[in-house]
DNA sequence: GGCTGGCACTCGTCGTCAGCGAGTGCCAGT
DNA sequence: ACTGGCACTCGCTGACGACGAGTGCCAGCC
């Protein structure tokens, strides 16, 4: 494709006119705000060309041009540098995630300063149990027969269920089976508990086989099906932000619904990364109720281990360069702050 | 003020018929759909009547009447019966919440499940800690000077602190310190709990004293301060469906923040009660945001208390006698649910 | 060959205007 | 006290023309 520097740069101009104005842009208003050196006829030429290649269209014959999911895409892969935050944004962001307590008040702090930086809708993934290895098991007598079994993970999640047992039991068994569990699974990240916990009860003594085997099973459950990933929104205000040209369409409600479906958003974080942000724009988006929004997602968590994802939601028509960079800057943030 | 039953069964046709097709109602098309008896012209009379009264107005001078906050009042109070569920109805209910495995999630079905049946945006509180009482407190020692402070109160609720101690103590101190925690406060509600808990640092061994201390700030902070009020979402997409007419007004956003603001809502439940559903109409509201919308809360719990609030944020224009039912139904099987 | 000025053309937007019709208020009659 | 009838209001719709932003293309210039 035939695409020169001039052409790019009349791209990038688009783009970044079509951002900040939200409104169609002409050849004419091009030359007079950006400084291409050339005239308006020559920008048209360059403007037939790029649309000729997918990567501008005209909403209306005699309109200006507004970019394509393409257009964005080219723009964020080799027209923008993501843009460093200002110190007073660093100092921001830190001073309003240090006074967190514990660990859903850093994720709902996350999740909050993330929405209103960028003003678009923000979700924040809970530390990931799968990723997660246990630090502690606890088990609390609540009465005779039912015993709350509490798990605490490296990344500060707890969880806790309570277990009714068959039968009753003794205070010296209940320390005994803390004793073996937290023996066996401290330390063991979550994923590769499972085959362990089956072999606790296969060594079982006959007489708490039963006990240890309704265990095992709440513990299965625990660790591996049940609320296995937890989410923070917020933001959602901003949705209404959107325009008006996209609320009267009514495109509103698949996208809140969306954002309701905990397995829709998941998906979101399926493969994130530390340090690098993913950008899906428009289209290139799997959940198909997003495909009129561009996703910003980058994994966090201490040091380069990823334990969890959090990004953005929000138009196609968003400032690409400022949003990776407060991502970005977030995760890190939090991901120091979950390494304690 | 001169309202005979005539105009009242009037008011009532225009509310139905208003909440059913959302278009203002005219006097020909009340008497073709209600068998009044009477004229058009007769309903015209009285009609002027209801609106110099304050009831209904004409959103142009010349067009079809609607309902005013104060005409909805009339209708809800003295004009509708509360609808009786159909079994379907409350089978649904009952199937769709006895499955619910923990606290967390009774209200994450309760939440889900009321905004699928008004269709609009529902609102759970978490059973109040400060109506509840203490189940039983447990210490786990996460390291040599740190603890892991848990609680679990009698409606199910689990809170956990990690607290920093002063310096290392042994595994007895910590057997001790448990026992005398339950021993003070099992049983106990939680607003009575802090003069008791100020009397243990007093009364705490010597060299005891520092860690007791500690451990009893975070005690403290827990009970009353912390996290004490959190609340289910569910259903905001069910915004979008308050009419393009509300839409384009853009009147969306002060709602979509407000019901972001979880000291906002709180504020709803404030003086709820069981049993009955409280009712507030448009300008009803203290929640400047939510002068825009209906709003139908009710108290849950076991028995006749109230440990939390339930209810629903809708537009004025909606279905008061079928919105009603739910909500209070919904809260009734919750409540059960609660006393195990 | 690439850039430019100029020009004809497209088409969406805006304001005006007339016709329609739903709905009203009022009055005279039963 | 209710009803039928009638004149009136006024928002909605569609047609129409003026306007103007923006385009594509072409001939000419460097």
């Amino acid at each position: 494709m035939g695409l020169d520097d001039r052409k790019l740069e009349v791209l990038r101009a688009i783009v970044e006119d079509y951002v900040a104005t939200q409104e169609p842009v002409g050849s004419k208003a091009l030359v007079e705000r950006h400084a291409l050196g050339v005239s308006s006829a020559t920008v048209r030429n360059d403007m037939a060309v790029l649309e000729e290649e997918g990567y501008i269209r005209q909403p209306h014959t005699s309109a200006g041009r507004v970019p394509t999911d393409r257009g964005y895409r080219l723009f964020v892969d080799r027209l923008s540098r993501v843009k460093p935050l200002s110190p007073a944004e660093r100092r921001a962001i830190e001073r309003f995630l240090v006074g967190a307590v514990d660990l859903d008040d850093v994720v709902h702090r996350a999740v909050r300063l993330l929405a209103q930086l960028t003003r678009q809708v923000a979700v924040v993934q809970y530390p990931s149990l799968t990723r997660s290895s246990v630090r502690h098991l606890e088990l609390v007598p609540v009465s005779t027969t039912r015993l709350l079994l509490v798990m605490i993970t490296d990344t500060g999640r707890v969880e806790q269920r309570v277990v009714e047992l068959p039968g009753p039991v003794e205070i010296d068994e209940i320390t005994e089976l803390r004793r073996t569990l937290n023996a066996t699974l401290v330390g063991v990240k979550l994923v590769d508990t499972p085959p362990l916990v089956q072999g606790l009860v296969e060594r079982a003594e006959p007489q708490g086989k039963a006990t240890m085997s309704t265990l095992v099973s709440v513990l299965l459950e625990t660790l591996v099906e049940r609320h296995e990933e937890r989410l923070a929104l917020a933001g959602t205000s901003n949705l209404a932000r959107m325009g008006p040209l996209d609320l009267t369409t009514g495109a509103l409600r698949p996208i809140l619904e969306a954002l309701e479906e905990e397995v829709i958003l998941l998906k979101l974080f399926d493969e994130v990364k530390s340090g690098a942000a993913r950008v899906r724009i428009g289209d290139e988006n799997e959940v198909v109720d997003l495909r009129a929004t561009s996703v910003v997602s980058t994994g966090y968590g201490p040091g380069a281990t990823v334990v969890g994802g959090m990004g953005i939601v929000g138009p196609t028509r968003m400032d690409y360069p400022g949003t990776i960079a407060t991502v970005r800057a977030v995760a890190r943030y939090v991901g120091e702050m979950l390494g304690h």
